[in-house]
DNA sequence: CTGATGGTTAAGCACATCGTTAAGTATTGG
DNA sequence: CCAATACTTAACGATGTGCTTAACCATCAG
């Protein structure tokens, strides 16, 4: 199913807070345990697991659990579609800059200042 | 100047909605009224306008107002901090599983693959 | 001036988020 | 067994988000 506008939703939202950003980079170069994870940051470790979980749940990372460790590691191609709506949007965006540029050349001198 | 972390809270969040992101990307197409972006959707025109505050508040479109019509366009290079974040967390995490994969092949033998 | 058009503001409601503390469940080491 | 370790769950409160409706400007046409 192409659920791309959900799965979009929940990855970007998961991506819009700067602990979990930091954790997903931390994970970015080597697997973690949940401690491990939650060392860096002031916050308590339960909060820290809300933060872990809303990752998981967006797909962005996963985790198993040996004895009593649970390790989470980053999931290879979860970013992979955000990427590509970025790209996608800022293509056409470009164009449009371009044709803005041409327009504005077409109908007035290279201008060398702004006033106003 | 690195405020970087809080810009990329406020970029990504406001694209975790799907009527965002299809505003972002009906604009990156060209400029649009706020009753023409409001059309698509059956949601009050007043929703869409706050959707558009976000999207203005998080630097991804401006707008200008002309007797009564405000007109709103993309900011031409908002997205690249968040696409630049997508791409450096991607690339280590490829490396993750390269060396990942390398690791099985050194402990296992080659898996039986048919060649193509 | 008068009304229609395009947008804006305000208030309120349901629900989600982000943090807290307190208590509970498995493991593991001695 | 006993206690430390490593999470895990539950409950809760402060804020934030995503809508709604109602009312309020500010143009522009006639």
């Amino acid at each position: 199913m192409l659920n791309h506008q959900e799965d979009l939703d929940s990855v970007f939202r998961a991506l819009g807070d700067g602990t979990r950003r930091a954790i997903v980079a931390r994970l970015s170069r080597s697997a973690a345990t949940v401690s491990e994870l939650a060392a860096p940051f002031e916050m308590s470790l339960p909060a820290v697991l809300q933060h872990l979980k809303v990752l998981e749940a967006a797909g962005l990372v996963a985790s198993q659990k040996v004895g009593r460790v649970r390790t989470f590691r980053v999931v290879p191609g979860a970013l992979e579609d955000a990427g590509r709506w970025i790209a996608d949007v800022r293509t056409p965006a470009e164009r449009l800059l371009d044709r803005l540029e041409a327009h504005l050349d077409e109908h007035a001198p290279p201008p060398p200042e702004e006033s106003s």
